[in-house]
DNA sequence: TAGATTGTTAATCGATTAACAATC
DNA sequence: TAGATTGTTAATCGATTAACAATC
């Protein structure tokens, strides 16, 4: 562990558009790998994502070698080494913060299990919602965040509570040791460094959606 | 009409990131003239967004002058000129295809009305769904949907069918005139040039917050 | 006036695209 | 072998940051 290992490939750091990217092209890779494909080359990989291959190549060869010259990539090796990339070969504990209609639904939507993540807990402050079965897991008390985190060790949260209890919510998330948040909420949450705040304002898909048939009729 | 307009300010497309800034901008703007702020300086703007003044101003000098040297942004006007810029200024119909779980959420949860897009129509093929009320709107069987987007001049479409079913409805929407397309399923669309498609895989959020919390240990 | 802050140009930085030798 | 396609370097392009004159 005190040299650099050798079989590690680049581990330069991955660039920001990259690692959006790669999200998507596993997703891309799975349903390609379910209907029974087995290899596929930079060149049709970029014509279902909507770039070039250049780029296709440029953003897989920050994995380790994972392609045949004169072949292709092969779609399960592809889907390991991005989601080895990725980090979710390995299983992180994710909690629900908020149980309204956006939350549950997210909860349900969303195949955690099957990208490493857990859930492990649900909290809500409404006394309706408490006790309920929220998929794999019971809606507690928010007051219970952050001994609840602490205590199971959790990284992960989403948050999606009415934007008035945000920030006390992130504040009791950070305390128990939570390291990224997925912010549904309008508040721009402070948090310290060594937290990851992702915002996703469903809005904002709304209005860029909107202005991408603005501002040029074709 | 034959002579550029002089009081248009730079008319110069504006960079996919700036339009991505500009919507969350515009959210933290209403968020300030909600709690009674009146004026903001890029250096404010910045620390809130989390970015940087010089982009901030940068960003913001693509919409025609609004600034006052020396003294900073009116809230109010500034939202006005980010309204604008995005178009939202002007109503578009808007129509969602799939009211399962994730549809009625987005439909419920998004405040359309609020920038510039009008629910007018929400289908879906289930017999016990359809005719049940939506929002403004009832549930129709998704056959409509060609003729219906026709009718009414609907430009833009909320996509949450299961994926069996994804390029069948866009090619209705499409041929309805439906110009832009919010995808949340997992299938990459096929459109003719001059339609917008936005993919919005909401596990994707999920795996780059992930990935945040792998890379860097602090 | 002096201090603050914009609008905008120039400099830097990073990401995308092109090109091509290596090779299956 | 010839054709295809990778991995990677170099060239281009675009976005971010810095700097500063203009000015309220």
């Amino acid at each position: 562990m005190s040299e650099a290992d050798p079989s590690t490939p680049k581990e330069r750091r991955l660039a920001p558009p990259t690692i959006s990217r790669l999200s998507e092209y596993l997703i891309i890779l799975e349903e390609l790998g379910e209907s029974g494909r087995e290899v596929v080359s930079s060149r049709d990989l970029a014509a279902l994502y909507g770039n070039n291959a250049s780029q296709v190549r440029q953003d897989l060869c920050c994995l380790g070698h994972t392609g045949r010259v004169g072949q292709g990539y092969r779609v399960r090796e592809l889907e390991r080494m991005i989601r080895a990339t990725l980090g979710i070969d390995t299983i992180k504990k994710m909690v629900l913060v908020g149980c309204g209609r956006l939350g549950t639904t997210l909860a349900v939507h969303v195949p955690m299990a099957h990208y490493g993540m857990e859930l492990v807990g649900a909290f809500d402050v409404s006394p309706q919602m408490i006790g309920t079965r929220l998929g794999p897991v019971r809606v507690q008390s928010a007051q219970n965040i952050r001994d609840f985190c602490a205590k199971h060790g959790v990284e992960l949260a989403v948050l999606t509570v009415p934007k008035t209890a945000a920030q006390d919510v992130s504040d009791a998330l950070v305390a128990g040791g939570v390291r990224g948040i997925l912010n549904y909420t309008r508040v721009r949450l402070r948090v310290p460094a060594g937290v990851a705040v992702k915002n996703r304002q469903i809005v904002c898909s709304f209005l860029q959606l909107f202005h991408a048939t603005t501002s040029q009729p074709a």
